[in-house]
DNA sequence: GTAGTGACCGTAAACGTTTACGGAGCCTTT
DNA sequence: AAAGGCTCCGTAAACGTTTACGGTCACTAC
């Protein structure tokens, strides 16, 4: 009931020193099997929790964080450092140094950034994974020399990261799916178009899709998948084929940042205007399609969140070094004409939160928060 | 390049001592103007940081914070009361102390709730206004006595609270209006229910909702709203009286927690099967509404991260003594049938978190995040 | 019997900030 | 001239954890 309690009660509960109580606790070596019992048992008891902050003061490291992204071709990437860099300042001076490398498009450099970043000395890794197979061994190495590394937005199966950030797949798919039925009054056909089927990500979007669509809509009538492969002329030609050859079609569905392609496509088809587009994410173009009505809505996966988050959770394990969630799933943002301009003012504040976070001394600016 | 800069970086600088340093940075008493203005001028040039860790630790204070929040009717405010336990527990020693004071229904005993608060020595106050008028004059009161108020969902506009934190308004009605207007293909008359006009949140709400359907729907028809004053057979009258004279109502939009009543009476009235309803928030009676498909949608207000947010602006103010940001406006989610298992899984590892938490001695568990 | 080797544990100094206390000057009052 | 008050500032002890270092004991090996 009176006070908090410290290691230092712990240690005179039991006669011992604060220094034993420690190691018996973090299971550090050097300490009798018996004692550490007692400890571990008393503490217990006497419901002990540790000083965070003592316990961040005194382990005066200064972690130095590598966070490996693509180039700001979208805005995306822009607001998911963004994100890295305001969770970052939250903690003060503990606020590890963060080392950006960016390689230009997907799969090209990424792999050298990697490198690069256990050259230089890092402490932990927050890496988009555009080719998850190449960077499976870099990402097994790291962890071998007790590296973390947290993938942000796409998996890395099969390698030993430590943990996932990203928009939860499922949720997203079946929102779109549940949209795409109501929207179109529960029949027509519809499409879909993803980068490419061996990307968990989109099988798991095309899964819940479908499977929406199938319980809640079942007369509607979905498409083979179409595969871009994230190359935007190969998501024009595609849709080009599919639009001649099913003229009939309702909706269609784009999972990938690529959605310019396709609006493209539909209008030299003629038929943007009798087709209902449910994109993914927010960019300068698609909002003018947004609010020209073009596009119905858009899925926005909160890539500032997602930053933030991916920080928190190897923050956690670098000072606790526990990790308390593998896989950290958002639920997307539905993104409409009439809301648009919220989101907007989400972005813009962000932007000049970080900007102002980084000039700032003390923190003093009354900014708005950021949370999206 | 090297070195954080601390306190005495800038003391030795100036040769001076960090205690002058300290208070010429927080404008305490005792300190010629002169220094002020040189620790000032040098603490910039250096970049000073503080050291959060070390400000907490020193600060040696134990802040008691009272939650006074509505009885847990609906899960919402369970979920707003997690969401403030997990974030306090994330602070490890310095998560203040909470005190949960609960009133039973709107209106009733929630002065009551809040004298006790002040009484109880709190150093500040997590609050839902349910009758904003009447804890004016008490918010005021405890702001002149230095207890900041924090207000969660609903505002209490003129008095001094410090902040507040609730969904963003005119995001959720605007929402409403685009998905109304989709889902009824541009067409038809539709209704709107609300707790009373005199509510800021409601007729925000409402504003919003109307401003949508004319800017993107001009050809919908939106009836004049219907306050039910939050009590439920009111509600229902009012409804089964606007079905009588508007059989040919296509949508409603319930902006409130009270939607049962609702769709009882569209049900009496033979309506439920073709009327779209958008409700808001989300609870176990009206899961199942969704899940048949009674219910189109509903925009979830995310109570969890209502209550976290809250708890982290008191937070920041108590220890900082500043305050980024006076309105948190969240985006709030859609949930529909085909994401709707998402949100349950989310609320019911919320729940088995808050309990983990609170009986884990260090947090050992590898529980997952519960962002919603 | 002495040196060496572990296993186990205590000691104390950090970490950077806050704050109670006191002291040095200087000016006013009696 | 002594006493008191004021302004400005230095000192040092906290806060709770981590960790490098050293010490004590028992046991083994020569």
């Amino acid at each position: 009931m009176s006070r908090r309690v410290t290691l230092f009660d712990i240690a005179d509960a039991l006669g011992i020193s604060t220094g034993t109580v420690h190691r018996a606790l973090h299971d550090h070596p050097g300490v009798n099997p018996m004692t550490r019992m007692r400890v571990l048992q008393v503490s217990k008891n006497m419901g002990y929790r540790p000083n965070m902050a003592a316990r961040l003061l005194s382990q005066k490291k200064q972690f130095r964080i590598s966070v490996n992204t693509l180039k700001g071709t979208t805005s995306f990437w822009d607001e998911v450092r963004s994100g890295i860099q305001e969770e970052a300042q939250a903690l003060g001076t503990h606020g590890a140094e963060i080392e950006f490398r960016t390689f230009p498009c997907l799969g090209e450099g990424e792999e050298e950034a990697f490198e690069a970043a256990l050259a230089g000395e890092s402490d932990g890794i927050i890496l988009f994974p555009s080719r998850p197979r190449n960077l499976r061994i870099w990402i097994r190495r790291a962890s071998r020399s007790k590296v973390p590394v947290v993938c942000v937005s796409t998996d890395a199966p099969e390698s030993n990261r430590l943990a996932v950030v990203s928009v939860d797949t499922m949720a997203s798919g079946a929102l779109a799916g549940d949209l795409m039925g109501r929207f179109l009054n529960h029949r027509g056909k519809v499409a879909i178009t993803l980068s490419a089927l061996d990307i968990t990500e989109h099988t798991e979007k095309l899964a819940a899709f479908e499977k929406t669509l199938k319980t809640f809509h079942p007369e509607m009538s979905l498409l083979d998948p179409i595969e871009d492969h994230d190359v935007e002329p190969e998501a024009y030609d595609k849709c080009r084929k599919l639009f001649a050859a099913h003229p009939d079609l309702a909706g269609i569905y784009v999972t990938t940042e690529a959605s310019m392609p396709v609006i493209q496509a539909a209008k030299d088809a003629q038929l943007l205007d009798r087709l209902t587009i449910i994109a993914t994410d927010l960019f300068p173009a698609l909002i003018e399609q947004i609010r020209a009505g073009k596009v119905t809505a858009t899925i926005y996966q909160r890539p500032h969140t997602q930053g933030r988050l991916a920080f928190r959770v190897l923050q956690e394990f670098l000072v606790h070094g526990k990790c308390s969630a593998f896989r950290v799933a958002l639920a997307p943002h539905l993104v409409m004409p009439g809301n648009l301009d919220f989101f907007l003012e989400k972005q813009a504040s962000g932007r000049t939160n970080a900007r102002a976070a980084a000039a700032a001394s003390d923190g003093p600016s009354n900014f708005s928060y950021n949370y999206d």
